[in-house]
RNA sequence: GGGCGGUUAGCUCAGUUGGCUAGAGCGUAUCUUUGACGUAGAUAAGGUCAUAGGUUCGAAUCCUAUACCGCCCACCA
């Protein structure tokens, strides 16, 4: 194939992906003496699409995947498919909603079954997106949450737990979204500051005592009132402390209820009396419970006001039913004041509406047990996390965690495999058979629970499950997702994880921060700022939005979307291709023999630093520093390859060589840039098989000494550069020389580099022009005429003076008798060596001086 | 209230056991229409590493305090 001139990433990315998925190189192999590598990837919504975040999500997995498979391991990269619970099921029911139908016009059963279809039609779009980002995922071994294997496991955890009497069923206050009609784990609640107002209502004393006829309660929610079935002040509170115990009418009603003590009542706030609500506040829920207070229901499922509000409320939105309590309450003269406040209320982070704290019975798994060992695990640092602050957030939260609702009511899950006896409401039994919805056992008919699993609790089992068919490769060897993720799904993997298999789930946690926009605004789709990965694909190359997402990109911070990072990424894969189009080209053209006269010391330079940058990744990516490594293979690639070797090797054509070198380098890359190394790899005419499937390169062969003399020539040459530069005039002189003996072997070189007239050997008596100040070549000439070298003699003066102050500052340092003595006896002698160098320098410079 | 991050070049950010002249990309300036690449090459300018103390032979890096920005958790009658 020939090069064209511009690497056009659309051009071959599709056939590039379509080549390796064809080959069945992203099954795992199965060598013997080889480590497993294992990576379960994060599920996309099935039947979504993919965004920005994505992006980082898969490029970093597929880096560490690639690299591991170069490096002979068998890796595995799990593909996953997630049934989006809830996010599907609020797109569905708008569907529905949008027909004029509601879910309540069908059953569980039926609703699964569409929903099902519904994700099927859909679905496929975010598989060829992983593609188009260069995922190299097993397929085959595509997990969808909702697949056979997910519900068995699930069910047999749900099953152990339920045996081991850590399931239990509970009557709590859960957070309720009337709108979606389902409760939500704590996590789940988007809590917002609000503009309210606290009231003060005054419960008249049945009984009134030493002179207090009433007390005057502060509420944000008076419609609350209705459910109230006690007062509570601060047993410390010396201005209420006699009427503790007495009774009060509750206003609006025909209650009495009583004035209890309890801590959670603040003196400081308000009147410093607080009614209490056990049914529809979680403080006052946990109040009622230790003073074991009857709980009244006053608001529905429905968000109106029931039966137990009383006939003049039944019916009422919580907001009108507010209105009226407080109508109600005025008339009565029992409204004493109103205060304008800010306070943080929960809403639904899907529909906004707010969330009712409403008293549901449901599942709830006792999590002490599974928390404290995940605790222990982590104390004892079996699992290492990336940034490592992540685990001391994670025993925090783990620490305090409460019993975890499982339940969702939401037909778009996995069915809750629980069955009520019609009889005894009190009789739960666990029974798979969750498509009948009545069963029969031991004679007794149990009816089917309606409501289907957090979403959670099976994706807490996701490195177990996908791994099934594969034993081996459990525990996996990364765990790499957003670090938002880690409260609802690490946590529950690890708790989980540790659960059913006795081991960790994961051996490293890697968590990335979010993309923002380029502003550093989070994106959503209501600022309009969402930036759609699969549009730079399509604009800059899979490979360029890769290395761009990757750049200046550290574990756990949020960090802005950059294109110009996407830009330079693009135009390093460009710069790659001409490599690599150039070298093709000199290797058609063997026949041309290149300078056999002397060495080429840049192709020993290159070698080291090759070699170096190989260590350098290895190292990086091991400890997860993606951006770091990405740096090193582009200062490689662009300032040291193509820049002074390939530039070289125009005189040399060391074809041979040039070839090695650049297969290192696509190989190199590939982890990172996968569709341009292989384009290339593909492209090349003596290349075989797969960039993808090859080794990690081993080191080369290079001569040391030599190396470090083409470093010496580099200093010349940029020595010389930035005075053809700076010098007025036209801008290239003659290099003269005398006794200088990498001069004499390297003239070709030199005058390739700088583009000098030329680069004669003179004799010492003959040297005149400007006498070039670099260490170790103090007989280097450039010839150039009188009237410019007089203006030159300024800048001169100025780096005498610079020079002079580092010479100042490594003699400061000498003389310093504690750095003598204490610092590592390598650096005392490197900064000796440097101030003899430096000193010869400054002699030589002040010589020049005199003589002009 | 508890916890966690951040503050380094005009911009976005790197900088892991403290060690030579603090780096990158973009942007800027000047030069180069050289046969790999103008998505380029060459050269250069640009930083008292938020502030104040401390530890140390040596601090962007460790400690303490302050200021500002951001995030998370809990609470908010």
């Amino acid at each position: 194939m020939k090069f064209s001139k511009a690497y056009e990433p659309n051009q071959f990315e599709p056939d590039i992906y379509a080549l390796w998925e064809k080959s069945g190189a992203f099954a795992p192999t199965n060598k013997k003496d080889a480590k497993s590598y294992t990576i379960v990837m994060p599920p996309p919504n099935a039947n979504g699409n993919l965004h920005i975040g994505h992006g980082l999500t898969i490029a970093l997995e597929d880096i560490l995947t690639r690299y591991h498979r170069l490096k002979g391991d068998n890796t595995w990269y799990i593909p996953g498919a997630d049934h989006a619970g809830f996010e599907t099921w609020v797109v569905y029911e708008r569907r529905l909603e949008a027909e004029g139908k509601t879910r309540f016009d069908y059953s569980r059963d039926d609703l699964y079954e569409q929903v099902w279809n519904f994700v099927h039609e859909q679905r496929g779009n975010m598989e060829l997106q992983l593609r188009a980002l260069g995922a190299s995922c097993d397929w085959d071994s595509l997990t969808f949450t909702l697949d056979q294997k997910v519900v068995d496991t699930v069910y047999n955890t749900f099953e152990k737990l339920w045996k081991q009497g850590l399931i239990y069923r509970g009557v709590k206050l859960v957070n309720f979204c009337t709108k979606h009609q389902t409760a939500f784990a704590d996590i789940e609640v988007t809590h917002k500051d609000e503009k309210g107002k606290l009231w003060e209502i005054a419960y008249p004393l049945v009984k009134p005592k030493d002179g207090i006829e009433e007390i005057i309660v502060s509420t944000t929610r008076p419609e609350t009132l209705l459910g109230d079935t006690a007062v509570a002040v601060n047993p410390e509170d010396n201005r209420y402390k006699n009427i503790i115990g007495e009774k009060v009418k509750l206003p609006l009603t025909d209650r009495e209820i009583e004035i209890i003590a309890d801590e959670h009542a603040d003196p400081e706030y308000g009147t410093g009396v607080v009614k209490i609500t056990p049914a529809h506040d979680p403080n006052d829920y946990e109040v009622g419970q230790r003073h074991n207070l009857e709980m009244i229901t006053v608001i529905g499922f429905d968000g109106k006001m029931t039966a137990e509000a009383g006939a003049n409320y039944e019916g009422l939105s919580t907001t009108d039913a507010r209105q009226k309590v407080l109508g109600d309450l005025e008339d009565q003269g029992l409204l004493r004041g109103e205060q304008d406040l800010v306070h943080s209320v929960g809403h639904c982070y899907k529909c906004n509406t707010v969330i009712e704290p409403l008293l549901r019975e449901q599942w709830f798994i006792d999590v002490k047990p599974l928390a404290e060992r995940a605790i222990k695990t982590l104390e004892a640092n079996k699992i290492k996390f990336h940034p490592a602050n992540k685990k001391r957030a994670l025993i925090n939260y783990l620490k305090n965690l409460k019993d975890w609702n499982i339940s969702r009511q939401i037909p778009w899950g996995i069915p809750i495999p629980a069955f009520q006896n019609v009889d005894d409401p009190t009789d739960w039994i666990f029974d798979k058979r969750v498509d009948q919805q009545e069963i029969t056992k031991n004679g007794k008919t149990y009816r089917r629970d309606e409501d289907t699993f957090d979403t959670w609790f099976s994706s807490g089992q996701w490195p177990v499950i996908t791994t099934s068919d594969r034993p081996q490769h459990y525990p996996t060897s990364v765990m790499e997702t957003g670090a938002d993720l880690l409260f609802p799904w690490v946590s529950r993997m690890i708790m989980l994880g540790l659960y059913n298999t006795d081991e960790i789930p994961f051996e490293d946690v890697y968590m990335h921060g979010m993309v923002l926009d380029e502003k550093g605004q989070k994106m959503s789709k209501s600022k309009g700022n969402v930036i759609n990965p699969i549009e730079i694909v399509t604009q800059y190359g899979s490979d360029a939005l890769r290395l761009g997402l990757i750049a200046s990109r550290s574990a756990g911070v949020n960090q802005a979307f950059s294109s110009s990072k996407v830009i330079a990424s693009r135009n390093l894969c460009n710069k790659l291709w001409n490599v690599a189009r150039f070298i093709q080209d000199m290797v058609d053209n063997s026949a041309e023999q290149g300078n056999k006269a002397a060495d080429n010391y840049g192709e020993d330079w290159i070698c080291r630093e090759i070699n170096k940058t190989n260590k350098e990744i290895q190292k990086l990516v091991s400890n997860y520093r993606f951006a770091e490594a990405g740096d090193a293979i582009y200062d490689l690639i662009w300032n040291k390859y193509a820049d002074w070797f390939l530039e070289g090797e125009k005189l040399w054509k060391n074809t041979e060589l040039l070839k090695t070198t650049l297969e290192q380098i696509l190989i190199m890359l590939h982890p990172f840039a996968p569709f341009v190394t292989e384009t290339i790899w593909q492209a090349l005419s003596w290349t075989e098989g797969m960039a993808m499937t090859q080794t990690w390169p081993e080191t080369l062969k290079f001569d040391a000494k030599r190396a470090a003399k083409f470093e010496e020539l580099i200093s010349i040459i940029t020595n010389i550069r930035s005075h053809f530069q700076s010098l007025p005039g036209a801008g290239s002189y003659p290099i003269a020389f005398y006794d200088d003996k990498l001069v004499y072997d390297n003239q070709l070189l030199l005058q390739h580099f700088t583009k000098a007239p030329g680069v004669p050997e003179i004799k010492p008596e003959d040297a005149k022009g400007l006498h070039l100040a670099i260490a170790g070549h103090p007989n280097i000439y450039l010839e150039i005429p009188e009237d410019i070298h007089a203006k030159y003699k300024a800048n001169l003066e100025d780096r005498i003076l610079k020079l002079g102050q580092e010479i100042n500052t490594l003699e400061a340092r000498l003389r310093n008798p504690n750095y003598v003595k204490k610092a590592p006896k390598e650096l005392v002698d490197e900064t000796k060596s440097q101030l003899e160098t430096k000193s010869k320098l400054l002699e030589d410079m002040k010589a020049e001086f005199a003589l002009v």
